[in-house]
DNA sequence: AAGTTCTAGGAAAACGCTTACCTTGTGACC
DNA sequence: GGTCACAAGGTAAGCGTTTTCCTAGAACTT
């Protein structure tokens, strides 16, 4: 392996120049301060040859914040997170950010010592996203940690978690499902269930809450025992519908339509009702949420309510770099999508 | 808002213990000095107190580099990607370290202007995955960014790309795909097509390949236009499964098997069958490759060639912090799944 | 008891930048 | 033609760390 080279500093672009580093630093960065044309040429032109590149951190250093943005979500490979990560990578990308990020993998402990390392950092903003495994919003702890880091001139961006002291993108979940429960009536639904993730959850109570507005609306109620409890995951999905279906035959219950809070609990719970001998659709419609781009190529097509989870991404990037005063509010709207596996019935 | 804060800084926290900024240093951070017992701890209560912060900026222009991970790819919000990330993400906590990820949306340019910005950064190591847009290899442009930071001490980790002169996590796809042609002749499988992505980058070209040997071994051929090329993506899949139905059906030829070189594009190649008025399963047996989580999902469950991608995120990790001084290779073989799209003919 | 080696603390020099402040030269203005 | 304002370059003081030297005392040697 060659011997270890250093890397091409500013002060030897400078030198090389015949310019002081404060003039070198204005021509390639471009400060408040104008250069001359020529001499900036000239200097653009040997940092090239010399192929220097910005120490980043040194930057970060002088300026006090790094032109980063920290995301922390759950889990990167949940469709829902990587879709917002994406839309979030978009904007930042837009806007010349970098993005460091990170994953709670749902535990409490590890999303505060990630806020931890993120704070460290400096970054312009701290995206949350979703961290839908804390009891109501956040932690306290969680809070705290936020609240010092906007105390010390840092921008919070919440994504999907209600009400907040902060920046939010408030995902309209409570009214997606309300729609949803209209559509659902529309179609012939009749007899309703749910599959939830956990019901402490700020995103699963609110789709419940909205799904049962909507059936109220219109005069249906949703029995507390059609709502089953699970983990908010494909598995989880899977084991809820089981039970969702052995309560409602123990109580001799008719079911002929189930909402499932996500689409990858719904995955689960459709190849549930597979399992226990039914035809998603004809025997039981079933609906998902968030509208994930695989629910038009499983069979049948799975209805769902969309979020335009891109858009929330960069929306939630545009919105850190706004320079409102005020912790600033952004309503998304999400969409009822029919698909096959709720037919007319 | 209130009024910005200042960070606390290690000069603070050490003159409030009454010690020098180095002692608090070494205290704080542990470098090879002792420091006596009652001075660290005093030190250490300081600092929890004062509520302290490292920056890790300054830390990193002391240093010398970053406790970072820089990882490229193409799209986070494919699952291929985001499995290999979420193993990153994995990784890279064991083994304390910050993760920066960029996206190159399957565009060169972007790709090499986000390398400079890693390269800004001085990460511990930058870890490429996939980029599968690139014809072989990397653009020279490409790889000479590589080289000059690897020359800089940094640590380079390809995924998936082939041979490299640098730390490669090689994915095994000729070999998987070798095996899903003998596993698919065992199935009964006598006329077959291909839709691919790009056949000029190296893990589709590998696919087809290790597809062609499998059926060679066994006395298959592969016809030449049996072979349909299209975007990598779920679209792609859908496109290209209908090109492949009309040209076999203008040829009069058979089809009873279709190989598609990934999962993504497969579910859009399902939805093409469908389309077309054919079954998947009954009519035509269908393969993907990656074995993306939704393959047991979709109906009828689709048969692929399963990829650790988590481990593999998590070994691209931990050969990056690996000291050799040979650029390391790690083979991580795949293995056939079979589900109900290719049932026994 | 005098020399020698450790030990653990501190002072100050990096690290690679930005920027406040100073300096000089130019043209505008009356 | 002298005063001013301004433009454009340079000097040097930071930014918050780490780390290299120093130094003074303690703990061994003989």
């Amino acid at each position: 392996m060659a011997a270890q080279q250093r890397q091409v500093t500013l002060t030897e672009v400078a030198r090389a120049a015949g310019v002081s580093t404060a003039t070198a630093s204005r021509a390639i960065n471009g400060s408040s301060r104008r250069v001359s044309e020529d001499i900036a040429a000239r200097v653009k032109r040997t940092a090239e040859e010399l192929g220097y590149l910005p120490n980043l951190s040194a930057q970060t250093v002088a300026k006090g914040a790094s032109p980063t943005v920290a995301v922390l979500l759950s889990d990167i490979a949940d469709p829902y997170f990587s879709a917002i990560a994406s839309g979030i990578m978009a904007g930042a990308s837009e806007a010349a950010l970098m993005v460091t990020m990170a994953a709670s993998e749902r535990s409490g402990a590890r999303e505060l010592q990630m806020l931890r390392t993120f704070r460290s950092q400096h970054p312009r903003a701290i995206i949350v996203a979703g961290s839908r495994d804390e009891e109501n919003t956040h932690s306290p702890e969680v809070t705290a940690a936020l609240r010092a880091y906007a105390e010390t001139g840092g921008r919070v961006v919440v994504i999907s978690q209600g009400p907040s002291p902060f920046d939010l993108v408030d995902i309209q979940n409570h009214d997606g499902a309300r729609k949803l429960a209209h559509a659902l009536l529309d179609r012939g639904g009749a007899h309703f269930g749910v599959v939830s993730g956990r019901v402490t959850l700020h995103t699963n109570a609110d789709r419940i809450n909205g799904f049962r507005t909507g059936l109220a609306e219109r005069g249906h109620t949703l029995a507390d025992d059609a709502i089953v409890e699970a983990e908010f995951t494909r598995d989880g999905g899977y084991v809820g519908m089981q039970e969702l279906l052995a309560r409602r035959e123990d109580l001799g219950a008719p079911l002929d339509t189930v909402f499932v809070t996500s689409d990858m609990m719904a995955f689960g719970a459709a190849t549930a009702i597979r399992d226990h001998g039914l035809s998603v659709g004809a025997d039981i419609s079933l609906a998902g949420f968030d509208n994930v781009g695989l629910t038009q190529d499983v069979t049948p097509a799975m209805t769902s309510v969309e979020i335009p989870l891109h858009e929330v991404g960069r929306s939630a990037v545009r919105m850190a770099l706004g320079s409102g005063t005020e912790p600033a509010h952004l309503a998304v709207q999400t969409h009822v999508v029919l698909r096959a596996s709720t037919p007319q019935r």
